[in-house]
DNA sequence: ATGAAAGCGCTAACAG
DNA sequence: CTGTTAGCGCTTTCAT
């Protein structure tokens, strides 16, 4: 490496022609210093640009004060808004955030993990985890040691936090809604590795049984559903599918699939709502800016993030873990009306 | 804090019954070990979950290996995709990644990359820096004692590499392609507080200077380019703006922009690209979601942030500079088409 | 092949 | 009010 070395606290100090305890002082202006010399050492720190290092700070009180983050994927607007309220929130309390994307890939979350963890986390989210890794030890055996948190995760790891939207109440809405409109073939479309599908699924599977007509040809699952291709992946298995089950609304576990389900239809020659009514889940931005606009149910990402966020800080200074659960609100736009018949 | 403590190397040695030096000496490999003492140094490890602190190894050597990143919003896709992109390769050098989100504004920006600095990053990536920060002498010092790169940055940092498309050359490309149809009232939307826009006004003003037809009633800033309210602001501003100057082409600094110019004209009932072309600049996935597709500048994000990793690591490890600027593409869907009298 | 010890940059008693 | 010192968890000579 080029380039000056970085002024430590000795530098200062000598600078300053006082001890490094009292540069210490200071800096974080715990203790009373003389304000003659509070300004010989606040002159030497600017000379030499020094900046404490938070590093060797956080070794010494054997705290720290960044958390982890692990996304199971970037490309989803969803993600990206959780985020952003994770790291408003986290700034406020002064921590940092260590920002890990697993792709989609439940080994490679489990290797975020650890290395957030060896870089001594305070404390850990993470955003839609595995269902896998969820299923084995490995988040049991993590939450004995470090304060963590899901965001949309449902298996119950023992000392976990948990925030969540009330994604089966929210499922339950948009069918019912669905129903009231004399929509009596609903096609579900989901994806895999994600508990929140099968949340959605069972609510879906009950309704449905509910009103008598339960369907398994009515349930679709397109892969991964937070992938460059899930748009693109999701038309395609429509294509096939819509004209061989003929429902009359499309009900799909996130927004990206009920684009890909306007496009499908667009390629079907099949207008919405008017011939097929399609349901999105998230309302991320994305679903404003599609024609037609997507009816949906808001998840609220950002105070998801938010209060994911309060969640490892209060876990982190008082060692309680707590559930919230947030509602969520049917966005009404334009792509769902009343049945017909076809 | 509740929980168990993490073990240290100290109560590996215990527990193994060696000297904390042969545990590092295992744990990384670079000396030999007789086997049989790595067994039970092993098992130890095993035992007591022992995690090495990555904080104190590298206080120790005097090195880091996180990069911090800094961008100024989170909203728009195209900056999602950039961190996807340094992500991937960041995880390849074994850095990890601190992210923080200036959110437009150019004080937090100064304070996000402070923060990063006094986390004792090895290198800092600023996507699209703030106008204001690159005029002073701020990112100059930094510059001088941290491995700098900027992603569409432009002003003259010395120390910094750089790594931009060419924007200036995609913006000719689009206004070009424009032209040749026949557009010859091009309306250029632009925002606020990013050298991106500057260098595109530049080429627009002078592209138009050369064809003896700049208007300045043509350039239009819509204010803050990246935030949640883009999409609409574009569009409330078009309202007005579109039925005064009439142009036949709107050609937009990025995509959130052109969807807002979509939006606008869907409410004036001016058919895109009948009535009225839209070009957008970016190829953000929202472009090829929305109706009619986006006619579009492809930035090719990952890449940009792929690159801008390798930058870093070139600065870190061998003081080198550099500056990389990529190409750009049209992508030609349906927003764009030949000018009509109206 | 292994252990003892110094020291990375910092804070927090403790002693003046 | 200020300086001295121990030690956070780790790596790395230097001995053995």
């Amino acid at each position: 490496m080029i380039g000056k070395k970085n002024a430590t606290i000795v530098d200062v100090a000598k600078e300053a022609g006082v001890s490094v305890a009292t540069v210490s002082r200071v800096v974080n202006g715990n203790y009373p210093v003389k304000p003659e010399t509070k300004v010989a050492v606040s002159a030497a720190i600017e000379k030499l640009h020094y900046v404490p290092n938070v590093q060797a700070r956080e070794l010494n009180q054997r705290r720290s004060t960044t958390i982890g983050v692990v996304v199971p994927s970037l490309y989803n607007m969803f993600f990206a808004e959780v985020i952003d309220g994770i790291e408003a929130a986290v700034r406020k309390d002064k921590y940092s955030l260590l920002l890990n994307c697993a792709q989609n890939d439940p080994e490679q979350e489990q290797a975020c993990i650890k290395a957030l963890v060896a870089r001594n986390v305070a404390g850990l989210i993470v955003i839609s985890p595995n269902t896998q890794n969820m299923q084995e030890d490995f988040y049991k055996q993590l939450a004995e040691r470090t304060p963590l948190v899901f965001i949309n995760g449902y298996h119950e790891i023992p000392g976990a936090s948990y925030v969540s939207n009330d994604e089966a109440g929210g499922m339950r809405t948009a069918l019912t809604s669905l129903w009231k409109l004399g929509h009596n073939r609903i096609l579900m479309v989901r994806g895999s590795h994600s508990d929140s599908y099968e949340v959605k699924e069972k609510v879906y599977r009950s309704f449905m049984e509910e009103q008598g007509v339960l369907d398994e040809n009515l349930i679709l699952d397109i892969g991964e559903g937070n992938s460059v291709e899930t748009v693109d992946n999701t038309a395609d298995y429509l294509l096939a599918k819509l004209p061989e089950v003929r429902p009359t609304a499309v009900c799909c576990c996130n927004d990206l699939m009920a684009v890909g389900a306007l496009n499908a239809c667009k390629l079907l020659d099949l207008e919405v709502p008017r011939d097929v009514s399609v349901m999105g889940f998230d309302n991320v931005s994305l679903s404003r800016y599609v024609a037609p606009k997507l009816t949906t149910m808001d998840q609220n990402m950002f105070q998801l993030g938010e209060s994911a966020a309060s969640l490892v800080v209060e876990k982190i200074r008082f060692g309680r873990n707590k559930k919230i659960v947030l509602g969520n609100m049917l966005i009404e736009r334009d792509s769902v009306a009343e049945a017909h018949e076809r």
